[in-house]
DNA sequence: ATATAAATGATAATATTTTTCATTTACAAC
DNA sequence: GTTGTAAATGAAAAATATTATCATTTATAT
């Protein structure tokens, strides 16, 4: 169930962050929103309601709530810039968060789950994004 | 598995495109590596056995080879700058890559594959990110 | 060897994100 | 309500990242 402005609002405060009518703004422009925004677009929003507002205040505002949770990061087919080698075949990848090692895995099917959204929101998927965060052996050692 | 070298300029020649000696070097360079590696990292690497070779250059035979999938585009954590509202627990995204409109769901454990690849990798699992692109019910009438 | 379209690199332009710092403001304490 | 204070803001500049333009070079087919 997605969080609402009220919620949102309420966990700021208490980690300690002021509740700026900036900040409102960024929240309810969020989470009146059925899509994805990016900074600037929220920036767009926000600037009809707080015309003074800074697009820095934005990023700002952003970087805290992605840090406590209340909003989500997407990739959605964005383009990140960061390359590793192809494979044959449809794959998945893990990477590690410490060195960047990449490793391919494969046979792990996500059809029936495809199928499944497919049926219970009327979308047409088209593909997917499945990767695994960790840290390598080596990475583990280091730690220590 | 990993495609080569080799593989990679015949794919590249037959569509078309000239085997020169800066796209060699960039595919030799992401090929022997281990990691994922940004424009800027395979530029520096790069650079070393091609000193008069641009940025650009890269930005361009990435975008070709990334096009013919010969090699594969990782979030890996990196921030991508567009979010949505937060939701309460462990969820995934679904989003329509034409208006950009997100879903939520829950109810997928990728908890068991976690564990699989942990044993198999050495891997200490911190997290993941999945994510399911397609068409959703609006955007697809409006194709026809 | 030659012709030619494609690719390159220098440069500039654009876009995105972060830093810095003086001013303003939310909020707690009185 | 007033006041004090640390936190937040916005303007401006700086730093990064990406893309466009165009004259020159080059891979490849003939
Ligand atoms: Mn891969
Ligand atoms: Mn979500
Ligand atoms: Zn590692
Ligand atoms: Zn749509």
């Amino acid at each position: 169930m997605r969080l609402t402005e009220r919620k949102i609002a309420a966990t700021l405060r208490q980690h300690g962050y002021k509740l700026t009518p900036q900040r409102r703004s960024v929240i309810r422009t969020i989470a009146s929103s059925q899509d994805h925004l990016t900074p600037a677009a929220i920036y767009q929003k926000v600037h009809q309601d707080q015309p003074s507002i800074g697009l820095v205040t934005i990023y700002r505002t952003l970087d805290i709530l992605a840090k406590l949770e209340l909003i989500c990061e997407l990739h959605a087919g964005g383009s990140c810039h960061s390359y590793t080698i192809g494979a044959r075949g449809h794959h998945h990848h893990l990477i590690c968060s410490n060195c960047g090692e990449v490793i391919d895995f494969a046979g792990y099917d996500l059809t029936q789950l495809e199928q499944r959204l497919s049926r219970q929101t009327g979308f047409e998927i088209e593909g997917h994004l499945l990767e695994f965060i960790g840290l390598c052996q080596n990475c583990q050692q280091e730690d220590d």
